[in-house]
Order: C-alpha cells, then sequence, then structure tokens
DNA sequence: ATAAAGTTTCAATAAGTATTGAAACTTTAA
DNA sequence: TTAAAGTTTCAATACTTATTGAAACTTTAT
C-alpha cells in the first residue's frame, strides 16, 4: 500500500472507530490527522486534508481543544493558529474517560439513584423494581469506579493493569 | 417520586445512556423494561408500555435476541412468544463486551495491522505515520486483550476487578 | 482608524439513523 | 385446507446529528 492510500485508510477507519464509540466522526478523524502530522498543522491544511468545511473544522477544534486532547500553538511571526495532537495516546485515552465519566455516567448516575427510591409499595412490580434498579445502580458506579482506577495511575495504565488482572 | 413515574425516567435514563455507548435507545429500553419486569412480556406488552409500533419492536426483540440477552419463552397452552431478560447484569455485560470487540474493536485492528506495513518511504511524514500507527495498533490490541480478560472471570467480574486493581 | 487576515457562529441543508405501518409471510388449530 | 393469530420485512417517513457556507466578529499591522 502506498502511504497516501494507507494514510487515508487509517482516517478512515479511525473515524470510524470513533463514532461507534460514540466520539463524532470528524473530530475523531482531525484528531488522528494531527496525531500522524510531524508539524503542527492550521486550520486551512486540515480542511483541505480531511475535505471538510471551514464551519466543520473550526467546530471540532474547538471541540478537541475542550477535550484537552488538542492544543493551539503560535508561530512567531504568523498570525495563524496551529493545531497540534497531545502525542501520548495513554493521555489522551485517560482524557476521554474523564470528560465521558464526568459528561455522561455521573449524570445517570444521579438519576438512578433517585429513581430507586421511588415511594415504596409491595406490589410484585415494584419489588423487583427496586431490586433491578439497585443492581444496575450498583454496576454503573462500580464501572465508573473502575474507569477512574484504570486510568488514575499516570503512566502505561493499559499494560500496568493488564499486568495486574493477570497476577 | 410515584412507581409508574420512576419507572419511566428509569426507562429514558437507561435508553439515553444506551445510546450515547452506541446501543440504539428502543434496544436499550426494551432490554431494560424486561430486566425490571417480573414475568416474562409479549411483543404487545412491550410496544404498549413503550409506546412503539410493532416493526419497531420486532426488529429490536430480534437485535437482543441476536446479542444473547434476551431469549424466547414460550408458555404452554398460549400461541404467543414471551420475551425475558437475561437476569445477571454481569453476564449481561459482559456479553455485551464480547460482541462489540468481535464487530468493532477486531475489525478494526484488522485494517490498523495493514495500514501500518504501507511501502515505507524514509520522509519524516511517513516515518511519523509508521511510528503512531504502530503506537495505536498496540495501544487498541491492549485495550482489546484488556477488555477480554476482565470481562473472562466468570462471575462479579467488576468487584473482582477492583479489588486487583487496588492490591 | 482601517483593512487584511483570520476565526467563530449559526441558519439552512445534507446525511445518517430510527421508527412506523401495512403487506407478506409463517404457524397452529380446527 | 383454511382462517385466525402471530411475526417479520421493508419502503416511506420522521427524527437526530453533522456539515456547509456566508455573514459577523476579532485581532493585528500599518
Amino acid at each position: 500500500m502506498e502511504f497516501k492510500e494507507a494514510k487515508d485508510q487509517f482516517l478512515q477507519t479511525w473515524g470510524a472507530l470513533g463514532s461507534q464509540w460514540g466520539i463524532n466522526k470528524t473530530m475523531a478523524q482531525i484528531h488522528a490527522l494531527l496525531m500522524i502530522s510531524p508539524d503542527s498543522l492550521s486550520m486551512e491544511e486540515v480542511m483541505e486534508e480531511l475535505q471538510i468545511s471551514r464551519g466543520n473544522a473550526s467546530m471540532n477544534l474547538r471541540g478537541l481543544i475542550d477535550w484537552g486532547i488538542v492544543y493551539k500553538e503560535y508561530k512567531p511571526g504568523e498570525r495563524k493558529e496551529y493545531f497540534k495532537a497531545d502525542q501520548d495516546i495513554d493521555s489522551l485515552a485517560r482524557k476521554i474517560a474523564i470528560e465521558r465519566s464526568k459528561r455522561e455516567i455521573k449524570p445517570a448516575l444521579r438519576v438512578l439513584a433517585d429513581v430507586k427510591n421511588f415511594d415504596d409499595n409491595p406490589s410484585n412490580e415494584a419489588q423487583k423494581f427496586k431490586m433491578k434498579t439497585e443492581e444496575l445502580y450498583e454496576f454503573v458506579s462500580k464501572a465508573d469506579t473502575m474507569l477512574g482506577k484504570i486510568v488514575n495511575q499516570k503512566e502505561n495504565w493499559i499494560t500496568k493493569t493488564i499486568i495486574k488482572l493477570m497476577s
């Protein structure tokens, strides 16, 4: 496979993987592009390379900056902004995990906590509901804790975690 | 909160959580409904409770059966099919993890494996690409292994995993 | 102050997903 | 068989989310 071809294929696949896991396609692609670029890129270059509009590029670059995985850079003497991806994949995954926990899991947990304390009544249906919502709350809450634990090791947590799990 | 209200709220929240994590809303809701029902439900009952069409119910019930987390049941003397959710949350999570690995991660890994062996050339750009795709391949592959490890403990893996991670 | 260079916003639109509903199909009991 | 009961399929449609492109805005150099 030629370099150009491999690169496109890679950007496509990474975008698809992203969107299956709840990160929008363009965002995943821009990130991937910045990841593999030896130099930081301008918005123009991102637009060109990925064939996307200015608005789209702007929105998603900002999104990436909000997630804390892309940074702006200014080159001396130049007016343009350049963008650079966090180069460390572990830290990238860690940041995504933290954000998703904060944005999605924690709010859902709040609702579950609330719902499981409904005005109890002795019907079969209500009892089962109580039991299951409690179980599910426990489960999600543990999963969230686990995510936190895995991710709270400073470096190379995937390898470390696998080693721990094998011991 | 009244039981009915709590139940609706729960079904809503669970549906939303599902769709954020790549499981379609209705599928997540049907599953949640079956989960909290003391008895198995007919398609009619699912449609009624969730206010969805017959087609939608049929498709998503089949989807859940494909994921292996819902089963058909036949009641003696009755012609109708009844549906029942796997009651064990750990096993549920395990099955979902296995399926997603198989359907999404493994295929992406195949592409990455392929792409990182492109016809090398000595440009800065190509070298960086080689390095990063290799790193990403390693990462995704480790993450997938980890998912496998976590999930391959028979029972109560969340708790067990947290204990391991704390040790 | 002003104009050029650059960025952001947002209404319009496109693209992608989910849902409906009715027709086709299958199964069962008489 | 046949018809009633039940299930599946799928084209049409609704809903949701992503993307565009042009106008508004901001910054910087003169």
